[in-house]
DNA sequence: CTCGGTCAGTAATGCAGGTTACACTTTGCG
DNA sequence: CGCAAAGTGTAACCTGCATTACTGACCGAG
């Protein structure tokens, strides 16, 4: 267990830019490391459903995340998709709560879970990883009010547009089901799917099962703007 | 000028809980001062708009203060009210930007400007305040999150009712005009006033001019949980 | 007192998207 | 191989809110 733990920090410690421990030494990591649990959860995996008590702290270490929230008859709506190195969870030490929403593991993903307590502990003695928190928070304020501005102002098919742009890898976008691109908009997926052939007919994309290709990238951006 | 200032600091350090600077000593809250422009705003004045190029970090410390958007034919979506206390700004610093939005004073405020050198020696030196604007933040996110929820699961009516709630002051909410809900909920002026005079027929809110009266307070809870 | 501006009520029209109901195809699994 | 489940296409109907177009009431300033 203690060597997997190791394993993961050393990867962690080579991936990219935004560790949020990136400039730790081998002794404080050892010591962060004290302090939280490492968890994986496979796709699909719920890691927190609404009513749970605990004061859970979770930071995603690698793989993906989506909060969600159920309407009472059942829609569904993901508010938030979350990349390696966000927080989230239940902490009212630091005003963030689920309240009613679940949170998805949509990859295989590694999570760090930590207490109010310890986290404080961990802000107070490396001020840096504060900063660094801070601007994940800020990037999620951004796009909440981003969707936001979206639902309240554009049509359907800006809406998708727009998602298909931020999703797009070289033009592809894979792995999404029209069920989930209706949840991230927080429509029916017939309603998807109608908005999609719009795109369609309009030679601006081509639908495949699961994959859907750009092909008109510039078309799709004056869409997405309205 | 120098005078106003501690005459405003004490006043916040009397206030209830939230002051980010509550544990500072007198000399500590010099230096915040010395880094630190404290400005005035009159009601309906603009704090920021977009295409400003300053990179201005504002903290909240008296007054009300609404970010909003605008859509391309004018419409107003108000997406976050901030009380005293609250950061917000143009702050790459910390991954926050008002991209296209607009923050205006909605009382007579007084805000706090600093830069993003500053506030990161700030939070470095004093990590007991990044605790607590991670705290507003955390907040900030839950509203924007729980706006998006109410507006792709909720009806107008639900809506309206869950605003007059959160508005409410023992029972009457005043100075909102039913333009001001309109914009809160990102619909008509004319659609909010369909909805209030629904809960009026209803008999669980009585409407006069710019001042709503909750009659029925239970069954206005109801509703707003659609 | 009067004028202009803000605030509020109402009503008609239209369309986007919610909602329901299926049919068909592909995929994965036993 | 065969079946159930997941993914997709379509169509019809209906509701809620956008949008337009007014009217009258009230309020503050001159």
């Amino acid at each position: 267990m203690k060597s997997k733990i190791e394993r993961q920090s050393e990867a962690a410690s080579q991936l990219p830019p935004p560790d949020l421990f990136r400039d730790f030494s081998p002794d404080e990591m050892a010591l962060v490391e004290g302090m939280t649990t490492v968890q994986r959860y496979a796709k699909r995996r719920l890691l927190y459903t609404p009513g749970e008590t605990g004061e859970a702290l979770f930071l995603l270490r690698e793989g993906a995340v989506q909060i969600y929230r159920l309407s009472s008859e059942g829609r569904k709506l993901v508010i938030a998709h979350l990349l390696p190195y966000s927080f989230f969870g239940e902490m009212s030490c630091i005003g963030q709560g689920m309240y009613d929403a679940f949170a998805e593991a949509t990859e295989d993903s590694i999570v760090i879970t930590m207490n109010c307590a310890d986290l404080e502990r961990l802000l107070i003695s490396k001020p840096q990883v504060a900063l660094r928190i801070l601007e994940a928070f800020g990037k999620r304020v951004i796009e909440a009010e981003q969707q936001l501005e979206d639902i309240a102002f554009k049509g359907l098919v800006a809406r998708i547009a727009s998602l298909l742009l931020r999703e797009a890898e070289d033009d592809e976008v894979k792995g999404l089901a029209h069920r989930d691109i209706a949840e991230r908009l927080g429509v029916y997926r017939e309603t998807a799917t109608n908005g999609l052939n719009e795109l369609k007919s309009a030679g601006i994309i081509v639908i495949g099962r699961k994959r859907i290709s750009i092909v008109d990238r510039e078309r799709l951006a004056r869409v997405a703007g309205e």
